[in-house]
DNA sequence: CCCGGAACCTGAAGGC
DNA sequence: TGCCTTCAGGTTCCGG
């Protein structure tokens, strides 16, 4: 489940090899996963084009190309990116290809996506992208005001907004947890009921959890790999998330796992107690 | 606009 | 052992 920290990670271990890089092959194993045109089209365009810059927006990985188009990426649930030699990948890795770009520098990049619910696409512009996701939360701009901002005249519970990439960009289901365990806010919470005071701490969770989750290259708690096959280690450091039934860290109270909005939501009910409860 | 639920996808895991 | 059900969760769509 690549969220902010892993696809950062992606984007930071690809960055070196990739930038300045030339597209020389380009196979689709499930033409579905492209979303710009057919796969046929999406070739010829992309082949020759040379790798300006690697980033990332939100959970997307943006892959910049000399002609100012984009090449954009989405692992959903199950999707990694492995880059190898060509040739060199094992059949496990083989198994569950998508995709393979082929690189002038003989390495190939491979698509691996078990679910097969990932995504790629050539634009024009990274306009679209900008339009429908949220703040970047380790950006400058997203200030405790910001925040309060967004949060404001929202009544769904705060996990459920915190995970919506209209409102910020990069959350999703292990990080929402973890920053409102950090803020000791419980999920079910309403968006709107939280006080300036928790909005602050919610605010530095955020960017304290997510900054953690980058320093340990993104956590594997099932498909995320690195590209080059490595484990990240931050399902290690969770306080919460996917950690039901352990003991909280901080007051041994079990951990506690509830469904919001159909999610597995892992939370203390100590710590963070209870959704009525408006916070002081 | 806002909210919640369903659908999409398919292998893994668990029950019997 | 094997069949069956349930689960996983990011995104998109739809109805209220």
């Amino acid at each position: 489940m690549p969220e902010l920290p892993e696809v950062e990670t992606i984007k930071n271990d690809l960055r070196p090899e990739l930038k300045g890089r030339r597209f020389t092959s380009v196979s689709i194993l499930w033409p579905r996963m492209v979303l710009s045109g057919s796969p046929e089209l999406l070739g010829e365009q992309l082949i020759g084009q040379h790798i300006r810059e690697v980033a990332r927006r939100g959970k997307y990985l943006v892959f910049r190309l000399a002609s100012g188009q984009a090449l954009v990426l989405h692992m959903r649930m199950t999707g990694s990116l492995l880059l190898r030699s060509a040739s060199e990948s094992s059949p496990d890795e083989r198994r569950y290809v998508t995709a393979v770009f082929g690189l002038d520098s003989g390495q190939e990049l491979l698509f691996c996506d078990r679910r097969k619910l990932g995504t790629v696409a050539l634009v024009d512009s990274e306009a679209g992208l900008d339009r429908k996701l949220g703040p970047e939360p380790l950006d400058r701009a997203f200030t405790t005001q910001k925040l309060q901002g967004l949060l404001a005249k929202r009544k769904a519970p705060i996990k459920a907004i915190l995970c919506d990439q209209d409102v910020i960009a990069g959350i999703g289901n292990m990080y929402a947890d973890e920053a409102l365990f950090s803020a000791r806010i419980h999920p079910l919470r309403p968006a709107n009921s939280l006080s300036h005071n928790e909005i602050d701490k919610l605010r530095n969770a955020i960017i304290v959890v997510l900054r953690k989750g980058i320093r340990n290259a993104g956590a594997s708690f099932s498909d995320y790999r690195r590209p080059s096959g490595n484990r990240g280690s931050q399902q290690n450091a969770f306080q919460v998330a996917h950690r039901g039934g352990e003991t909280c860290s901080v007051c041994a109270t079990p951990i506690v796992r509830i469904p919001v909005r159909n999610r597995g939501t892992y939370y203390c009910p100590k710590c963070q107690s209870d959704a009525t409860c408006s916070g002081s």
